[in-house]
DNA sequence: AAAAATATCGGCAACGTTTGCGAAAACGCT
DNA sequence: AGCGTTTTCGCAAACGTTGCCGATATTTTT
């Protein structure tokens, strides 16, 4: 930190060039230049990084030249044994650690998939995350994730971050409020393998992993209706995503197939933040002819609701069904259990790892557009009535 | 792929130098040498990745020299505005991308701080994550995490590529089988900022975060003692963490304080993974004299005796207290509530973003050894006798 | 014994940035 | 005009690897 030696002002100061071979300041505050004065060498206080071993220090030790080393380090085969020996045992009393920097920007290539999701703590992320982790590990790739918080500009940013990181593929899940894609066209225009799940979006040509959506929600309907419940309303995500206007459809196709009339009044679509969920229940549960169930688009969403009508004396399953989404480990445990949809997780990891892999490696490799995976109804109490 | 044109083999392929400027390859199966005959040059089936503009094509394109491209895109001081523009508007249109790779081995510097967790299920890591992302997205560095899965060797593994990666700095939570601490000695040696938290270990001279482990663990077994219970077991972790020795030595000094006899037998220390917990319950529900209640090191095992229990109808509170630690989301839903401890999990983050921001930036800073944090007791249905 | 094949290594240009140094051009002042 | 000051920019050396292209031994084959 340096500060004017006019103004005084310390955050204002740049590089501006050199002059008699000295480096040269400006004040962008006060427009002031100005060199540092000599001093006779005041030894900065250490606390310096020290030195990391490189090739060069093991070729320089050993007697060779890098090339060789670099061949000794990497397994090539044109190489002595004797040598090979020499350079591995000077880069372990070293301590040698490769610089994957120089490595990567060597090969243009840096073996890491990236990975970013909208949050770590809905579980369903996590256990993805491991399915993919698993397969890419084992084919000697790295895996980089970071989390985009709900927020379209943290998502933009993180996407800006892999490219410059130059990972060597995506994949994503989209956040809710995501309803532009440019961030996304870059991956495209550069030929960089990349792979939607769960949250994903249409108008973009890359493959996508799904569960069937339209199928679970239709299940879990059926499901509702199958145990009696009359009026059931829908709390779903934001209709820009496909997974919204999946879950949507599926739900209205159970209302037909039972004769049901489909109440739009009951059906509603935002944000599902935790306080939302709460604001959303209140609407419904205050409703001038009130439902008797609700499928919401998530566990988080379901149990806020089941609170709230705890809260409110209306005993579930009896005067309100519930249903949620993506079976969370507490929805096992909370009195009635929540009755929802699980998820297969681990396979939607693993199809991805497999086929960003083959997208990388293969080059004849047909990738499907799609791959649409079931999940499985867990019925618990919340939603057999006759129970509580 | 290559194929050895004499057995055929095609994994043990190797390059072996050069003959009449073509390469040599030498198959490892049956030690033959040859070289790929010539083809009247089939164009590898594209899919080839487009370049990626660089700091070069912007310097042609515009006419100046790399550096005045470097200048510009930094915002340095020493450049024209009108040149500035110009280089400005083509890496917009050329939509340049920054090579982090090449940037940060050029500074030496990465701007990013690792993180290695055992596992991403566990909420409590989430939480800390998100608490130290905050700070250091602010301070303009990068966070990059990965996870040990509660394995030594990934745990190593991790720390290597952590170094490969040239972190600037490292945030740890030792695995509860890690007791060995040498691939953390490289990190004092070279100088790179290390902390410890939560699963903390001695005999490594770095900062740590931790709760206070002592207090929490002697707050719920006096609690425990306070709501009547009489035999109170403890289901620790590994005695290797001294997270462990610490909830240990409080469990023993709340007993010792209201004059209960410490029984060893009512003292296990193990790996605590879901199976085992139960396993363990199952040991401790067995005894000769069965513990009327039981003090865990984490919820998930909690929670796991307590289903035991439900299942072998002994009734909680009544016949059987239970105390968790770390307050999972479903502790608050499973019926009764499970009493346990809430960390302070974002300030246990913040205080170790901001550390290691001292430890990079400031020279002049005194980090202390350690800090520690005080956590709260919730108290739910599982503890507190009389109720239902 | 000559020729060819095999084996081992060094040199050097990439990879895409930053940055120290110096130079040239533009500007201002006597 | 002449000289110092400002302003703007280019050159080239890092940063730590890899990998192509030889070159030189060494061995085998003819």
């Amino acid at each position: 930190m340096i500060a004017c030696p006019k103004c005084n002002d310390v955050g204002a100061i740049m590089k501006a060039g050199y002059i008699r071979g000295k480096q040269r300041f400006v004040c962008k505050n006060c427009n002031y230049y100005f060199t540092i004065p000599e001093v006779t060498s005041v030894s900065k206080k250490g606390k310096q990084r020290r030195h990391q071993s490189t090739i060069i220090d093991i070729a320089k030790a050993v007697g060779v030249s890098n090339s060789t080393v670099s061949r000794a380090l990497n397994g090539h085969s044109d190489i002595s044994d004797d040598t090979k020996k020499l350079v591995l045992d000077m880069a372990a009393s070293l301590d040698y650690q490769p610089n994957l920097l120089a490595y990567n920007l060597a090969k243009s290539r840096t073996n890491t998939i990236g990975m970013i999701v909208p949050e770590f703590f809905n579980p369903f992320f996590p256990n993805v995350i491991s399915g993919v982790h698993e397969i890419l590990t084992k084919a000697g790739y790295n895996l980089t994730f970071m989390q985009s918080n709900e927020s379209y500009n943290t998502e933009a940013a993180n996407t800006q971050a892999m490219l410059a990181n130059r990972v060597d593929g995506l994949l994503i899940s989209l956040t809710q409020e995501t309803n532009n894609f440019d961030h996304l066209a870059v991956f495209e225009k550069r030929g960089i393998p990349m792979i939607l799940f769960n949250r994903v979006c249409e108008g973009i040509n890359v493959p996508k992993v799904v569960v069937d959506d339209f199928e679970a929600s239709f299940k879990a309907v059926e499901h509702l209706i199958l145990n009696g419940y009359e009026r059931i309303a829908h709390l779903g995500g934001p209709l820009s995503l496909m997974i919204s206007q999946e879950r949507l459809r599926g739900y209205k196709a159970a209302l037909e197939k039972y004769g049901k009339p489909v109440d739009e009044s009951m059906i509603i679509h935002g944000m599902l933040t935790q306080q939302k969920a709460r604001i959303y229940g209140q609407f419904l549960l205050d409703l001038p002819e009130r439902p008797d169930a609700i499928f919401a688009v998530n566990d988080s969403a379901a149990i806020e609701i089941m609170l709230l009508a705890k809260e409110r004396g209306i005993s579930i399953p009896n005067e309100l069904g519930i249903v949620g989404f993506s079976d969370n480990p507490e929805s096992a445990y909370i009195g009635p259990g929540l009755t929802t949809i699980r998820q297969p997780t681990k396979e939607m990891g693993a199809t991805m790892a497999n086929w960003v892999l083959d997208m990388l490696d293969n080059e004849f490799a047909e990738i499907p557009d799609w791959k649409i995976l079931q999940s499985e109804l867990i019925i618990r109490g919340s939603s057999k009535r006759g129970r509580s």
